[in-house]
DNA sequence: TTTACTCCTTGATAAAGGTCAAGCTTATTT
DNA sequence: AAATAAGCTTGACCTTTATCAAGGAGTAAA
């Protein structure tokens, strides 16, 4: 089976392409492998690239003055990540971008998205679309954070993506949800 | 100065349109004047509209099993709201939009703009852009919401958007930062 | 098969911040 | 200008959860 299906699947979920666009995005995806514990993206360099993992898993965290690791994404197959603000206002990195597994990633670079975006508009739509979504899901995310308790929050998170949660250290769940991971495991002892 | 100068600014920050197309984009908007209080959306019926404060201020809150209050937007002139996910996915709204001062605002139906972004391809990548910015401004959100202490997060809003902070009710802040109104007041005491 | 990591658990302690209750100030309304 | 409502402050108390520290289990490497 292609890489490319899975990326091509969920752009097909949302807009349809013909056949010689998706040569041309096809074309400008570079595809690299990268192993556990490797950096995709580190503070200080621009990230210059939009992400699709194809296989294995990664995790965007940002280290604090103290030295506490802050995780903002976990992603597995069929997920895109980036340090987004580094991304699209072309400024240095904020974020580590981690692979949590050996793993398999497209990456498209942002010069070559935007140009691509400017010429096909069906190709314009679909990253609208499929922002607009994530928007409304990180809404979720916020009320989650502000209004659940950590107990609230670690179920919730578990019963959403137990895929994931099965799949990552406890550490990094915990610096997703903000909970210590010594919490975490009271709150499992506890059931 | 017309109504629609600040939106049509908004949009020239990212692309051109032409005479034609601001035309059209102009015929979609809706005007609404809301007083003080009033609910521009509310849970059960759908989020028909993307809304543009053109004078006022408004905040979006999610009201829990407990009674409480979690404000997840707080917005003023030029900025955008709605329930982003009963928007998009075209479901009952979960969330409360409340006017918190006499607003004029320009509403978008979902389907109108859905048609006219088929359609004209600087419109739809308007769209993208701005998403996709406040797409990487939400990640700050939410790093700031799982790593920094109240206090932090306070000081770090009240210098953001002093403006802001002076203009709304000092309970519906706390609640979208997430912290009791009681702490707030300690923590301006304290300085 | 030791050695050494990495990750997880458990206990003791402390601090941050929430809740409840009462009173006070400032806006609205009549 | 009274009356009422809305919003803010302060104190006492208590719950939740973080932190620190030590040990244990599982996994990978030498």
């Amino acid at each position: 089976m292609s890489k490319y299906k899975g990326i091509l699947d969920h752009i097909a979920r949302y807009v349809e392409l013909s056949d010689s666009e998706i040569e041309e995005f096809i074309s400008i995806l570079k595809t690299t492998r990268v192993k556990k514990r490797q950096f995709i993206v580190q503070p200080g360099f621009v990230s210059e690239y939009r992400n699709y993992i194809v296989e294995g898993a990664v995790r965007v965290f940002y280290l604090d003055d103290l030295g506490k690791e802050h995780t903002v994404i976990i992603a597995i197959e069929d997920w895109f990540f980036t340090d987004f603000y580094s991304y699209i206002h072309r400024t240095p990195a904020e974020y580590y971008a981690e692979a949590l597994e050996d793993s398999l990633i497209l990456q498209m670079k942002y010069e070559d998205v935007e140009e691509l975006c400017s010429r096909i508009h069906s190709l314009s739509q679909y990253f609208r679309l499929f922002t607009e979504r994530s928007m409304a899901h990180s809404y979720k995310r916020t009320i989650s954070n502000i209004s659940k308790t950590t107990e609230e929050r670690y179920w919730e998170y578990v019963n959403k993506y137990p895929q994931i949660a099965n799949r990552v250290p406890q550490y990094v769940l915990a610096s997703y949800l903000g909970i210590s991971p010594e919490s975490i495991s009271r709150i499992r002892s506890r059931s």
